[in-house]
DNA sequence: ATGTCGCCTACGAGGCGA
């Protein structure tokens, strides 16, 4: 048994919209080291694959596997243990303007299947990329009820940016979001249809408020005017294994920082 | 004060996306 398959005791796992990861590499690299992740999720990467810092990663233990078509989008993880059955975006994920975009990436980790996730911002109601998100995630709600089906003692999570608002409490004020995306029902509904087929939110259940990203702009964060989009959606097999949870608001601090922060679980 | 940031092209500043 030369190469026996790693198993961890434990293992702590984070999502992270970081917003360009060559402009945020330093950050993220002390976060994992200081958090000591296991794996971690990112979105927002804004690069292609020969663009990606692996070697910063890699100098402090990281493997990473990536997704990055252009400066747009982009998905990935770093994770101590290797990646497998790595699958780039997922069945009938619908395009924009003709073009499949990096907004996707499956990976199993210890037995434990993950996506990084970034889901289309909508930008107005109105707006064909509204239609476009809508649909997406319709299409990746069908393919998480197949993998529940297929397998449902694999503990599964979708990680990620969801770009919807679930609760009013998850906006500093409902009423300035009147005819906006993010808040509106079917975004709500289409969110809601991932717990309607098996899906838990176990970060919310040990953390039922507090945001996940503060625009750069108009002093959002000082104000404290967020909104919690990021999210991690486990299977029953995966929640029933979390024993902790963090939204790590101090990552919104200092010098050069994302304007989403990492929302963590450990799990047994 | 539209109180920002990051990417691109192409070398200065504007456009796009969030």
């Amino acid at each position: 048994m030369p190469f026996g398959k790693i198993t961890l005791d434990t293992m702590k796992i984070a999502t992270w919209n970081v917003n360009s990861i060559r402009t945020r590499v330093g950050r993220v690299t002390d976060y994992l080291q200081r958090a000591d992740l296991d794996v971690l999720a990112m979105q927002e990467i804004k690069c292609k694959p020969e663009q990606f810092p692996v070697e910063a990663f890699e100098a402090i233990g990281y493997k990473v596997t990536m997704h990055g078509l252009n400066q747009w989008n982009g998905v990935a993880f770093a994770s101590k243990i290797e990646a497998e059955d790595v699958e780039i975006g997922f069945t009938g994920m619908p395009e924009f303007k003709d073009v499949l975009e990096a907004r996707a990436l499956g990976a199993t980790f210890d037995g434990v299947r993950l996506w990084s996730l970034y889901v289309p911002n909508g930008r107005m109601l109105d707006d064909p990329h509204y239609t476009y998100k809508l649909e997406w995630l319709d299409r990746l709600a069908a393919n998480t009820a197949e993998w529940l089906e297929y397998d449902p003692d694999q503990p599964l999570a979708l990680m990620g940016d969801f770009n919807i608002a679930p609760l009013d409490t998850d906006v500093w004020n409902i009423d300035d979001f009147a005819g906006s995306t993010h808040v509106s029902v079917p975004e709500r509904q289409a969110f809601e249809a991932f717990e309607q087929i098996g899906l838990r939110d176990p970060v919310r259940e040990r953390i039922p408020t507090g945001y996940t990203y503060w625009d750069y702009q108009q002093l959002r964060f000082p104000r404290n005017e967020g909104m919690r989009i990021d999210f991690i959606l486990g299977s029953d097999a995966f929640a029933e294994r979390v024993t902790s949870a963090e939204i790590v608001r101090d990552e919104r601090k200092g010098e050069g920082p994302s304007d989403h922060v990492p929302v963590v679980v450990t799990i047994d």
